[in-house]
RNA sequence: GCGCCGUUAGCUCAAUUGGAUAGAGCGUUGGUCUACGGAACCAAAGGCUAGGGAUUCGAGUUCCUUACGGCGCACCA
């Protein structure tokens, strides 16, 4: 039930609309005043009346009833207080409407609709880290969250596996090294050989990189046998991270993918007239707009990571008929993708509107940025086993007799590096620190996942008692606080999807987790005083873990029973 | 130089998109323990929202400007 609109439905406003006073309600500061609350300053001009007065005479004339139980003016503010039952009974019953379906907090807005979501897009050859860890749990996280929502969601790792990199790698490892190595070492042992060759690269070595990377063009059985050797190394290495971090890809067409899909972009472009020569290079001119100019093929007539991602829109757009396309990456590349977009637009696709740059802010180290050719780098996998080492080791000293211990080290420690990359606005940068990476205190999943424990620990002892069903309690402030928490997550969940913000989730997590423990602190549930109270309170905390257990999914946490 | 982004408590960050007294966590100080799980709860201290203008009933939020920091600006990805 929409409680904004049955207010808005009875409140008349001479000469104001109802749609215009749905949009004005809003919530007060504090409870203590009410649940919604109407601004009334604005009214003030078209009805020559101060807004105090305008208040007071709206709440002389609302009609109080079992839905809104007061209505107060204060301060040009007409504050609404809804009936604390009722609001309880419209909760429950959309949440086990919902849960009988797809979960309480999903919706049908998406209505079937495509949306492409480009994240994490890995480079062949290069190991994983910490830095690559905001792009894969903020686009798993929505890619979750659109599903949630009714939309069609497609995971795309664009995986850059196209340049002359490869070509320099292939010199690298017949230079130095040798299979039983690489095999051993993994996806390192390869790092480690294209690091050496770029600090003792000669012009000659140069050379023969770029004729491998021809070779691997070309066809060459030999280059493309080890090209997709260090591929295959590369894929089951991530595949393993991304099981842990729980993300998913629909597809895995990377940069090589699109080679072939280049002279029709490229024709088009011409066709449309953009196509313009500067300097020898092929590029579109966008200093209309401000911007530097858009090279599609360089003064040598090869292809450019721009170009691929062009030829990669007209092939999502037409495979996928896709209603949003989404693109997470750092915001470094915000000119990449404003001439992106602006090329398609001026190619005269309608559809140019629809793309969206998902931009996130940069992991440095403490000391300075990352730098693999400096050594100066932390590997996710790194962090992800000392988290879950800490959390083990917690685990043995707080609950020494607790089952399947590597199962929930995997939960808490996993889970906290994941909800430390999604609790704070995207487009923030940060600070790579291990003291911060393993703190469990505070704002972090593990608080989250203790008070689902502790939820569950009190409905295992309640599995008798039957839930809530219509009988007559007055919740006190607790349990109202912690309905009206719980009743805002679809909400919270529309607006993270709108705003690309999986933190919103993040943070309703930790409000809501904060407020159940406040409850759980003053409100018996087991040894409640009443029957009915007992009823009531079991279904409140039953409510409370599902719905936090599944905030926490939508991120990509697992939460144990017991930890 | 030009463009984009950021700046809120000692530290790390919020603030329902222009609303009422700017909120959390960490840290500090002091409390709650015979408990439905203390990885918890309560309280105190801590703010001219970087500085200055403007817009209006009302600005952390919009506009202009200055400072500081980050990123980007032609054949890398």
């Amino acid at each position: 039930m929409d409680h904004k609109a049955y207010i808005a439905e009875r409140l008349h406003v001479a000469g104001v609309e109802t749609q215009e006073i749905y949009a004005s309600l809003a919530v007060p500061p504090d409870t203590s005043l009410g649940d919604y609350a109407l601004p009334c300053f604005k009214f003030a001009k078209v009805l020559h009346k101060s807004p105090a007065l305008i208040a007071e005479e709206l709440a002389q004339a609302f009609p109080t009833d079992g839905v809104v139980s007061s209505v107060s003016a204060v301060n040009g503010y007409l504050n609404f207080k809804m009936d604390r039952m009722h609001l309880f009974e419209t909760f429950w019953a959309e949440f086990t409407a919902a849960e009988m379906e797809s979960g309480y907090g999903s919706s049908d807005m998406g209505g079937g609709k495509t949306v492409c979501i480009d994240y994490s897009s890995v480079n062949i050859a290069k190991p994983f880290h910490i830095g690559h860890l905001s792009t894969t749990v903020l686009g798993g996280a929505l890619y979750r969250i659109f599903n949630f929502l009714g939309y069609r969601a497609v995971g795309i790792n664009h995986l850059g596996d196209y340049g002359t990199q490869f070509g320099k790698l292939i010199s690298a490892y017949k230079r130095w090294g040798n299979r039983e190595e690489v095999e051993r070492g993994g996806i390192h042992a390869i790092n480690d050989l294209y690091v050496r060759f770029n600090s003792e690269a000669t012009e000659e070595m140069e050379a023969e990189a770029r004729e491998y990377f021809r070779l691997i063009e070309s066809g060459d059985r030999e280059a493309n046998e080890l090209f997709n050797w260090f591929k295959s190394l590369t894929l089951s290495y991530v595949g393993k991270i991304y099981d842990r971090l729980h993300v998913t890809f629909d597809s895995y067409c990377g940069e090589s993918f699109y080679i072939d899909k280049i002279p029709a972009v490229v024709e088009k472009l011409k066709e449309k007239g953009l196509l313009v020569e500067s300097r020898g290079a092929q590029v579109v001119d966008l200093e209309k707009f401000g911007m530097a100019p858009f090279i599609v093929l360089r003064s040598d007539g090869a292809s450019l990571y721009a170009t691929r991602d062009l030829a990669a829109a007209f092939y999502r757009k037409e495979t996928y008929g896709f209603d949003k396309c989404l693109y997470v990456v750092a915001y470094q590349q915000n000119l990449h993708f404003q001439q992106l977009f602006k090329v398609i637009e001026l190619m005269g696709e309608p559809w140019a509107k629809d793309m969206v740059h998902v931009a996130y802010g940069m992991v440095s180290l403490e000391d300075g940025a990352m730098s693999t050719r400096k050594g100066k780098v932390v590997w996710l996998e790194d962090v992800l086993s000392r988290c879950v080492e800490k959390a083990k080791q917690i685990l043995s000293e707080k609950n020494p007799d607790l089952g399947d211990k590597d199962g929930v080290a995997e939960k808490v420690g996993v889970g906290a590096v994941i909800f430390g990359a999604l609790y704070n606005n995207k487009i923030k940068d940060t600070v790579f620190s291990y003291d911060k990476a393993l703190n469990f205190d505070g704002e972090t999943s593990v608080y989250v996942q203790y008070t689902c424990a502790r939820a569950a620990s009190v409905l295992e002892k309640l599995t008798d008692t039957p839930f809530w069903s219509g009988e007559n309690v007055q919740p006190n402030e607790r349990e109202f606080e912690l309905v009206k928490a719980l009743a805002s997550f679809p909400d919270t969940v529309r607006a993270a999807a709108e705003n690309y913000e999986p933190s919103m989730i993040a943070r309703w997590c930790v409000d809501t987790a904060q407020i159940f423990n406040k409850f759980y602190i003053e409100c018996r549930v087991v040894n409640a005083e009443t029957e009915e109270l007992r009823r009531f309170r079991k279904t409140l905390t039953e409510t409370a873990n599902r719905t936090l257990r599944r905030a926490l999914g939508l991120l990509g946490i697992g939460v144990p029973e017991k930890m």
